[in-house]
DNA sequence: ATTTGACCTGGAGTGCACTCCAGGTCGTAG
DNA sequence: CTACGACCTGGAGTGCACTCCAGGTCAAAT
């Protein structure tokens, strides 16, 4: 199947320039053309995409990936050095995950703070309501 | 005990640059300042330095972090509303880890594909080392 | 007395990842 | 036949979060 550019962008989730920009600076191979010259996006490059998105989501610089995208293009000879940047990739998002926890617990900390104050300022008489912070 | 701003920049982690920075976007309330009108950061100047670094591990856009540190100036009345702003953050927080725990899935999958591509080019007799992809 | 180093100010510059725009070309629908 | 909507191009503009700079002050060290 083949898909307009417009239809990319829904299935991507990515808005139209964003699929012209990362042409552009060539995260993404140039798509295949329609007897107009219009862009015609194939399943695999709707795949990469998805991939890319992915990519994105953890956080990764558009750098990286075009650095990734580039070895691609080399074919097989490259697969080690791909891996190498996935395995990174995948030892920043754990390191990342586990920054995220932390703030996790200090929100559920600063929250539960604050579930007593309220608790506080509606048992106590009203004119009294200013406690610690 | 009070600290110069090269010693708050080390504590906290963040550039002097980016300290003067906060102050002057109203992240931070200005400062006491020693005789020679140098900042002089207090402890509570550096807890707040802190939990504003965690906010923006989580992403809070400065945009959120100036409402919050605005609500807190303006005393108990507004606990309300910023316990409100840390309920929705630690929302979006969870669905962060959720998002990037698929992500991890997705790279550990890629990362198996080319450990399987490495161990079958080890494997087969040279010269018949092209496989799928 | 002067040099050094940390600090000060207001304002300009940077890098990233888009996002928008003007002006133009198609192919179909009325 | 013309009007419309979707698409095209090269290039400029945007928002965010810093980061850097020039020119100046001040206190302690030489």
């Amino acid at each position: 199947m083949s898909y307009s550019i417009a239809e990319a962008a829904r299935r991507s989730g990515l808005s139209i320039d964003t699929l012209r920009y990362y042409e552009r600076i060539k995260l993404l191979d140039p798509p295949a053309r329609d007897t107009a010259g219009r862009r015609a996006y194939s399943d695999d490059d709707l795949g990469w995409l998805g991939f890319l998105t992915k990519l994105r989501t953890t956080g990764m610089p558009i750098k990286s990936m075009r650095e990734y995208a580039s070895l691609r293009r080399h074919g097989v000879a490259s697969a080690g050095r791909r891996k190498a940047l996935l395995v990174e990739q995948r030892r920043s998002v754990a390191e990342r995950i586990a920054e995220l926890q932390g703030c996790l617990d200090i929100l559920d900390y600063k929250i539960e703070n604050y579930a007593q104050v309220e608790r506080n300022v509606l048992g106590v008489e009203p004119g009294r309501e200013e406690i610690s912070a």
